[in-house]
Parts: structure tokens; sequence; C-alpha cells
RNA sequence: GGGGAAGUGGCGGAAUUGGCAGACGCGCAUGACUUAGGAUCAUGUGCCUCCGGGCGUGUGGGUUCGAGUCCCACCUUCCCCA
């Protein structure tokens, strides 16, 4: 028997699936088809476990659905326009293009090693012309089609980065990306019409995805129904306002503006004049974060304005305040301080009048000088003229019985209107960034925009640029780039902002079809078949993002027209069109992080001079824990952190002390030769993300050169729930390693040789049991791989082998029965360790390839055991088991259950009150 | 502060969805084979035990013949949003 070496059987096989192009999808009507779809990468360097984890359990079972006699196309490519690489441009002088293809094509070559069913024809990257051709395209489609729009707006304006950010990359005020502060700034910008589609992007009828994500999207396009209303100033202004709660208009008892609004020019008196200017510029500097935050104390300034409530005439006092966001509704708020907190706390911060208009039923009345809080629970209305008495519940919008009212009298009025409302802001796509797909915009010379003609698609970056320190995109001064002729032949400027990389990978899925067609930005035939994508994998951390905005993407699309030649091949070929674009992808299951796994610090022995409570130490050494010897006189214990030369040391209690290894110090380290220092000493380290600073990153490259891919491979699926990851154990993979060793060495010793007849065996319950044991395995594998219980599926298998292995002296062997059996351990094996499985197939005679092969059926009649074991309980408590034959009529199991000795002595001589039968399970009888 | 997910042996994790808790694996223990063992094989392994049994799925209650699973309250951790 030959060693099983993965390290030569590996690429032996990568090389022969990739010669006879075993993985090229190609369009069959006469199959069905199964786009099965993993995200794509950022180029950043190196593929790291967390991509393994993603890509290889999402490759089994393409592999698994190809096996069922699916048509399985599993594309790959890379979103390659971004920061990272402009970065690299800045700071080491490389040209983005050249650090990203070449990390593209290191990714690449990783990737193979993984032995996924890529269909590498279909590779798309988002930062070739090719590719960004139809970027661009598709935002001259929206732009003409009114998706896409120039507006003004407050923006997230990263000074570092010098460019602005979307709410979704700002986290705590800080760049996701760098985690430097962000300002609020003014600026004309692109946008889509991202609230175009919010209702619909609300229903997710037609799709199967997990639960927190549909939530998250609910939560993030925040959907609200509510009134506007329009107040003015005493001088006639309008100031329209938006508010959920129209039913407590009449305790509006101020009005306040965002800092920000454009009418506090206007409103402002004299007198008041600083003060607002110099608020203004305080709020400016301070993110939404910062001003929203619910702890603080409320800040504002009076502008010395005056506004007429619309329901009752009453004159009330126009603030401002950074509480109110310019973003967000209209920017002006009105203020009914009695039920809405933030307005209370304002209000007694600045002693505005505080006037209730719901009274609760149980209570009682509500007075303005002396609440200590709002009160927001229902009741019925008052101080609210003829609509006094009309009940309020705690339902939001018309189901509320007293903002319905208000409602109708509203529009009865004239005075306002029944709103909806969305936290979901439109899509602000311009970066101020050279890597990335060019806007195809001109600002003519008379000022107005146009497109850039198709023919001229794509306006492809310049690759003769210069990066400066200062972090200003090249493209903003490069001339050949910026000068351009518009259609009246005048000289134009052409727009200097890219897009928002998510725009790239938005509809990357449809250019996976055909990323080399020309005529359009997919090749409608293989559209037409393969759309939508059946099942879509990839991290939870894009649920409002990535996830959302290609969810509005396809919807762009589809009104744009982009699917109409797609639709008539469809129906062509008899199948129906209808509401097949409007989701993009059917199927989401997201995988968990791999975390880095918990490590130990060292255990060390210190001695010197105490300072004060600090030791001041000479000496440090390693040692076993708890091996500290009798009547040592220092600190000793665990570090648990390590700063420079300072140690944080537990001995076990708790009670940290605090260590300085001194210049000069002696550290002694047994496990390291050589002469030690204090930066060898290692820390506690909790189970956390991975990350080079950490040190515990678990690099995919050495696994496989230690193990295989197949190893990597299945460990990775079975040591997670990989719906939720968990600490990397790097003990654990010894459990997959015998297990594929295992399956080596039993096919080796029992079908290795092809010819060796087969002989019957005499032993017809062996035969059974291996039979059992394969249409068990055949059904736990199948669910498993299904339901993404990856762990499940690859314990079923190593059942199954263990069954195989007590089985395997047995006359058994040689038989055909167990020739099947071996044939199918390696069939169920080959979407998890494809090149053992493919290698062993073939040692035992099987027909190439063994992942053209069909899954095979298990049988439940087969698998099902002709004797059960049936527990007996007495109330509820396991007291007996009884062995009966698998088809027991319920009599006679109760009769038997009754019958058993250790039930006679429990019951003791009394008549159980009722005897509970769960067919082939338990018998629970009640005394 | 609001919303969500989760909490099961020393560890990773199973449990046909209300029916034998702990599958599978790691680790550990004992033994075998060995010049050696971070290899391999065999057996065992939830906890306690007076060896009868008792207790066990974060805590406390409830529903049920029966609860890891359903309901209520609380505690802890993680995620999302403010």
């Amino acid at each position: 028997m030959q060693d099983y070496k993965p390290e030569e059987i590996e690429p032996k096989w990568q090389n022969r699936w990739e010669a006879d192009k075993l993985y090229r999808a190609e369009v069959d009507w006469d199959r069905p088809k199964h786009y099965a779809l993993t995200m794509l990468p950022y180029p950043s360097g190196d593929l790291h476990i967390g991509h393994w984890f993603a890509m290889t359990p999402s490759d089994a079972r393409a592999r698994f659905m190809r096996m069922r006699g699916y048509n399985v196309l599993f594309p790959m490519g890379f979103d390659a326009f971004g920061l990272p690489a402009e970065n690299a441009a800045i700071q080491r002088n490389i040209h983005p293009a050249k650090w990203t293809y070449a990390n593209i094509e290191r990714m690449r070559t990783q990737m193979r090693s993984m032995g996924n069913m890529f269909d590498w024809e279909r590779e798309a990257v988002s930062s070739d012309p090719k590719y960004y051709k139809w970027t661009e395209w598709f935002f001259k489609t929206f732009y003409e089609n009114g998706l896409a729009f120039r507006g003004e707006a407050m923006v997230n304006w990263s000074p570092t980065l010098q460019t602005v950010l979307a709410n979704e990359q700002v986290i705590d005020g800080k760049d996701e990306r760098t985690g430097q502060p962000v300002i609020q700034k003014m600026m004309t910008q692109w946008f889509f019409r991202y609230t175009r589609y919010a209702d619909e992007m609300l229903d997710f009828s037609r799709i199967d995805w997990p639960e927190p994500i549909k939530l998250m999207q609910e939560n993030w396009i925040g959907r609200s129904e509510g009134a506007r209303v329009i107040f003015h100033t005493e001088d006639g202004d309008e100031i329209e306002i938006y508010t959920t709660r129209p039913d407590t208009l009449w305790g509006a008892t101020f009005m306040v503006l965002a800092p920000e609004h454009p009418l506090v020019e206007t409103i402002t008196t004299k007198k008041q004049k600083k003060a607002v200017q110099a608020y203004r510029e305080q709020a400016a500097s301070m993110t939404e974060i910062e001003r929203t935050g619910e702890n603080r104390e409320k800040t504002g300034v009076f502008t010395g304005g005056y506004a007429i409530n619309p329901v009752n005439e009453e004159h009330i006092p126009i603030w401002i305040a950074d509480y109110v966001m310019i973003t967000y509704g209209t920017g002006a708020i009105m203020a009914v301080p009695a039920h809405d907190q933030r307005d209370f706390e304002f209000a007694r911060q600045f002693d505005l009048t505080i006037t209730p208009v719901i009274q609760p039923a149980d209570m009682d009345p509500l007075d303005g000088e002396t609440m200590d809080a709002s009160y927001v629970g229902p009741g019925e209305m008052i101080n609210s003229g003829m609509l006094d008495g009309t009940p309020v519940n705690n339902e939001k919008g018309r189901k509320n019985p007293s903002i319905a009212k208000v409602l109708d009298w509203l529009e009865e009025k004239e005075i306002g209107k029944e709103a909806v409302n969305y936290r979901l802001r439109d899509w602000l796509v311009s970066r101020q960034r050279y890597w990335g797909c060019p806007i195809p915009m001109i600002h003519r010379a008379d000022g107005e925009m146009e497109a850039v003609p198709d023919a001229e698609l794509p306006v492809t970056l310049p690759d003769d640029v210069e990066f400066k320190p200062t972090g200003q995109s090249p493209l903003t001064y490069h001339e050949g780039f910026l000068n351009v002729t518009d259609s009246d032949g005048n000289t134009g400027r052409r727009e200097t902002d890219t897009m928002d990389t998510f725009m790239c990978s938005s509809w990357y899925h449809y250019r996976y079809l055909s990323p080399d067609y020309d005529a359009a930005p997919f090749d409608p035939e293989e559209a037409a078949y393969w759309l939508p994508v059946d099942v879509y994998t990839g991290g939870a951390e894009h649920a409002t993002m990535h996830l959302l905005y290609t969810r509005w993407f396809a919807r762009a699309m589809r009104d744009t027209g982009v699917f109409e030649e797609t639709a008539e091949i469809m129906r062509a070929h008899g199948r129906d069109p209808e509401g097949a674009f409007d989701e993009p992808m059917l199927m989401l299951r997201n995988q968990g992080q791999v975390l880095g796994s918990e490590q130990a610090g060292d255990y060390v022995i210190a001695q010197g001079s105490f300072d004060g409570s600090r030791l001041l130490a000479e000496h440090v050494k390693v040692i076993e824990p708890g091996a500290v010897p009798a009547g040592f006189d220092g600190v000793f214990g665990e570090i648990i952190r390590r700063t420079e030369s300072i140690l944080h040391v537990d001995p076990g209690d708790g009670n940290m002390s605090i260590v300085e290894v001194q210049e000069n110090a002696t550290v002694e380290i047994p496990e390291i030769e050589g002469e030690n220092d204090v930066n060898q000493l290692r820390q506690h380290l909790e189970i956390q993300r991975m990350s080079k600073s950490k040190g515990n990153v678990v690099n995919p490259d050495e696994l496989v050169a230690e193990y295989g891919a197949d190893t990597v491979r299945a460990y990775l699926m079975f040591a997670f729930d990989w719906q939720k990851g968990g600490p990397w154990d790097p003990q654990g993979i010894k459990g997959v390693v015998r297990w594929i060793s295992d399956v080596w060495t039993l096919v080796h010793e029992t079908a290795a040789d092809p010819t060796t007849d087969h002989v019957e065996t005499q032993n017809i319950k062996e035969v059974i049991s291996v039979q059992r044991a394969m249409h068990q395995a055949i059904i736990k594998v199948t669910k498993g791989i299904e339901t993404f219980s990856f762990n499940t599926a690859i314990a079923a298998q190593m059942e199954y082998k263990n069954t195989l292995q007590k089985l395997k002296n047995s006359t058994v062997i040689y038989t055909t029965e167990w020739r099947e059996a071996i044939r199918t351990m390696l069939l169920l094996m080959a979407p998890v360790a494809p090149h053992v499985a493919e290698e062993l197939w073939e040692r035992v005679g099987g027909d190439y390839s063994i992942h053209q092969q069909a899954w095979p059926e298990g049988d439940p009649q087969l698998a099902a055991e002709d004797e059960i074991t049936i527990v007996v309980q007495i109330n509820g408590k396991v007291r007996d088991k009884l062995t009966v034959p698998a088809d027991v009529s319920e009599d006679i199991a109760k009769e038997q259950a009754l019958a058993s000795e250790t039930v006679q002595s429990h019951l003791d001589g009394t008549t159980p009150k009722k005897v509970i039968y769960v067919k082939g399970r338990l018998v629970n009888i009640v005394v």
C-alpha cells in the first residue's frame, strides 16, 4: 500500500481537472441549473483562513448539487477597486493596478490549492476596463432614468483619506477601514435614489434569507408612518416638519431646527446672531454619533424667532440644537416635551413650556411644571381642542386611533399630509479617489452635466498618474484626463469622482455569466438560463451594505429594461420570467467567523526589588504553572498582558501584580534556546479575531503544506457550526487527519484490487449491517450538506467509516455489497475531500471522474434497524430499556414494558394511572 | 437605551424539532506495540456516590405524562442600531 501523500495527489488532480475542463459550466436547457455563488474577495494580498472557511464549504455544497444532477455554475472573481491599493500607491509608490493585479495573481494560485470547482473561464475582475465599462454604463443608464442624480448633501468627509464615505462606512464617527475621525461637510455629490425601492426591499417574501439579515435590513430602511406638517414663522416662512406622532401636535411648545437648516440665517434675530453662529460652528465639528448620543447633556441656542403652531395658533420659540439632523426627515422638528424624552430634557435644560396632551387613565393629571420625565404610553388626548378624549394606544401609524383621527383632521384642514419617512438615505456613490470606476459624466462648458456617449465608454483611468502624499486623487490634476470636448464642441471638464466600490460588487454575479461579452453587461442567452443566483454564501457583516445595495441594483436594472432580452429568451425556452429579476439571490446563508484560539500566557516567577506594589524585576523565569519553589520571594503567575517591558501577572487569584522588567534583567525561557529577552514572553490571548498584531493568525498555505487541502477543507467543515464559526483549535485537525488516513487504509486493504473475484458471504447478517450503515450514512450526509450542517455530514461519514472498519475482518469483504459500500463511502466524501476521493475512486476502478457520478440514493427501508430499543419511563424517568422488533405493536410494547421487573418493583402493586406510548421510542408509565 | 442571536462535559460541537442529553471529534486515563513517541492499536471517559442510586443543558419559576427544545422573569456573552 502506498502512503497517502496529498502533496502529490492534489496537484495531480487539480491539473487533470483543469486540462479536462471538468468544471466548465455551460448552458444546457435540458438540465436543471444551479447557480451557486460565494462572495468575491477583495484582493488584499494573501488568502487567509476566513476565505477558506467561506469558500470551501460552499464549494462542497456546489459539488454536492452537481452530483445530484444539477448543472452547477460556481464562479469566482475579484472586487478589485478600492482604497488599500491606493494607499499602497501613496505609501510605497506602487501603481494601484500593479499592486492589485500582483495580489490577484497570488490569490488565484492560492485559491487553486483549495481544489474548488470554480469555473475560471467565468472569472471577472471589477477593475478591468472590460468590466467597468459596464459599471459605467449602468451609471449612465440610471442617470438617464432618473435613478442617479447630483445633489448637495451633508457628507461624511474623511480628512485622512480625502474622500467622502457612505454612512455604512462610518463606525462610531470614524472611518471603518482606518479608524480615523470623519467630519461633516456640505458637498455636491452623485447619488442613487435608494429610497425608490425602500418599500419593495422590505418585502422578503420571495427570498429565503436568514431572519437576522432581514431584520437588520428592515431596521436599516427604517420605514415610519406619520405626517408632514407645515409650520410658519411669524414672518410667513414655511418650516416643514415630519412627525410620527401628529396626535401630539397640540403639545408642540417649541421648534428645533438642525444647525445647518437653511432657514436659520433668516429667522435669527440680531441679538442672537453671535450665539447662533458660534453654535453652528461647534456643531459642524462633531459627528452624528456624538451629536445624538442619548446620555449627553442637551445643548442648543434660541434663534430669537417664533413660529406659529398651525393647530392652535400658539406662538412658539424656534431653537437650533445639534440633536436634530439636517439629513433626517426635514431637518426640523416640532418639540413635544411632554411626550418625547429628548424634547423633555431640552425643555428642562432651557426652561421651556411643557404642555401634556395625552393623559394616561390611571394617573393623576399630568402637570408640565412637575413632570420628571416625558410620558410615552397610552391614554387619551387632552388640551387638544375638539379632539380631546380621543383614545391613544401603543400602536404606530394609523393603527393608533388618535393618529388616524389627527391625520384625517390635518388633511381636511390642509395643515399637513399623511407621510411615510425612511431612515434610509439616498446612496452616495461619489468617491474622491483614483482607484475606482470612473463616473462617465462631463461638466460642460455651459455648466450643465452630460453623459459620455456610449461609443466612448469606458472612460478609462489614466495610467500615468502621480500620487501625492496629500491623498488627493490624481485625477483632479491630470490634464489629459480632465480636459474633454462636450457634445457642442466646447471644452468641458471630466468628472473626477469615481464610484463607490459597492457599485462594482452590486452586479458582479451578472458579469460572471459572460465576462468577455462586449455587447451588453451580460449575455442574455446565459442570463436566461442561469439567473437568478440560487444560493449565495458570505459573511453577515454585509447585511446592510452589499446585500442591500445588490437588491436595489437588481430592481434598478429591471426597471431600466436591462433584462428585456433575457426575458424573451426565457419565454422562448418555456420559462416564465415573471418575478425572475426582482431579487438577485434566492437563498442566502452566512458563515460565521474563525477566531483565534485561546492561548495561555507564560507562567513566570520574577525577582527583584519592590517599588511600592510594583516589582522592579532583575530576573524573570518561565516555569511550569504552579511550580513555584517553596519559600519563593517575589511575584509569580501567568502573564495576562505585556506592554513593552511591563508585565501584568496573575497569580491565579485575580489580584494582578505589575512587574517592570529592568533593562539589564535576565530573562529565562527554557523552551527557547540561546539568550532570551522580555519580548519573547508570551501573554495570555483571549478568543478573538485573528490579526497579525495579535500573532494568532492561522495561515492556510502552511496548513495545506502540512496536511493537504482535503484535510484543511474537511476540518473547517467539521470543527465548527459553519453558520456560527468559533475559535480555531490547532489540535482538533488530528481527528480529520485520522479519518482520511483510515479511509485510505480501509480502501487499500479491502477493495484496492478491482480484479479480485467477488465471493458471496455466508453471513447474511453482516451484509445487512453493511447495507444498513451505508443507507444511514447516505441519508445523514445528504441532509447535512443540504442544510449547511457540514459538521454533522462529516460526523456521519466518520461513523460510517468506523462501522466499516469493525467489519473489515469479517467475511463480508470482497462481496458485491462491500464494494458498493466502499464506493459509496468515496462518493459521500467527494464534495468534502475532492482529491483523495478522486484518487481512491480511481484505485477501486471507478469511472473518471468521481465528480461526475450520481449522488447515491439513501433508502429509508434499508436504513431502518430491525430491532429497536424502547425506553421504559416511570413518570418521565428512564427505568428500563426493551429491545423489540422495529415493527412492534403498541399493545405488545406496553405489555412488555409493564411486565418488566424494574417496572414491577417501582409499581409496587399499584395500578398505573396512564400508559403513554410513543411509536418506536418509549413507553411512559404514569403512577 | 432599543433590537437580535446565543448560553449543553475539560474543549469544538450533536440531539428526527416536545420523547434514551452528550452523536462525531479533540483532550485525558489505562493498557499494548516500541530504541523512542507529538506514531499506531485496544478499552474507558458528564458529575456525585454510602454502588442502592442520586444529580445534570446559565439561574429561578411555569405548562406537560414527558422540557436542552414551549411560556414568564432574571443573569452572562456576542452582534446590529442609537
